[in-house]
DNA sequence: GACGGGATCGCCGGGATAATTA
DNA sequence: TCTAATTATCCCGGCGATCCCG
């Protein structure tokens, strides 16, 4: 709705066509079309924010059945995965649980300079859909461990918790 | 995939921050990860679906027995003429295979910018017989690698892509 | 951007292991 | 001091693209 600050954006012509035929009232601006197409509109997120339990299990099973980590390369490529999924099944339990720290680093924040002045050499990651930025120079051992401490601070039960951090 | 006609569209900083979040590698346009979002079909997402199995193995196979590569020069024209078999055997296959990239550069496209743009000097070349494009500018290794790759991810033998990848 | 091919070598990302600190 | 936890250096393998050679 704020129209300070516009950004400008391509897209393809087929696209372009898909969201003006959303349009739902004269005059109405692309950023209110795809924010209604993509369920994103302030109020539905801040009311999700309030949202407490978070009906935990759903994302994160899922993610295990499909075996959806097998296509990842790397560990890190796992890492990033299950902490993008761990955040969209319940952002505001994620924002809670995101402040875990170690001796000095920091793990998450909202911006790759935190994490860089949290430590040396972190290389931060942004984790897909998400506002937040992970630490990534670890050994696989501390991975599994942030996902672990990360998961127990968002109420996920133990077995759950294990078998996740496990598939990395 | 198709760079003509774009469109330009205003979105507010908020939601383009969201839309810049879900990018899944360097580079991505915003036509890719909105249609990602917006659960739109992709070209190469529509070509999977209907893609049934390749009915592997009979044009190269046959490319092998005939020795047809005896007749190139250098291991570039080998490289070109296992990609234009590979691609006339099977366009829809091929055109789901063929995101494979490497840290910095893409390795096919529809157009000849599209490889320029993501890497130096990468000397790109048209596949005969298709829309696409390939880098050229790799050592015989990487060929090989490429090769192996694409063939994969179209569902051949290890044993075929094994002499097919060796025999340029 | 106009010589083309491609080996060589420098760089980077992943992450185990060594170093450090509580 | 000894151990356990945490950090971050550093090695390895893979990738890029410069540059040499025919």
């Amino acid at each position: 709705m704020p129209e300070n600050m516009m950004k400008t954006i391509e897209v393809d012509e087929e696209l372009y066509r898909y969201i003006a035929s959303n349009t739902r009232h004269i005059g109405e601006s692309a950023s209110d079309i795809l924010r209604r197409l993509l369920k994103l509109d302030t109020q539905a997120q801040a009311a999700r924010a309030i949202t407490p339990p978070p009906a935990a299990g759903q994302g994160i099973s899922q993610m295990l059945a499909a075996n959806e980590l097998a296509e990842q390369e790397s560990a890190i490529d796992r890492f990033m995965h299950i902490l993008s999924v761990l955040y969209r099944e319940n952002p505001a339990g994620f924002a809670q649980a995101s402040d875990i720290k170690g001796r000095k680093r920091i793990y998450f924040a909202d911006s790759e300079a935190a994490l860089l002045a949290a430590g040396n050499t972190t290389k931060p990651k942004a984790i897909e859909g998400s506002p937040y930025w992970v630490i990534t120079n670890t050994n696989t051992g501390r991975k599994r461990n942030i996902i672990a401490q990360l998961m127990a601070a968002m109420g996920y039960p133990h077995g759950l918790i294990e078998r996740v951090s496990q598939s990395i």
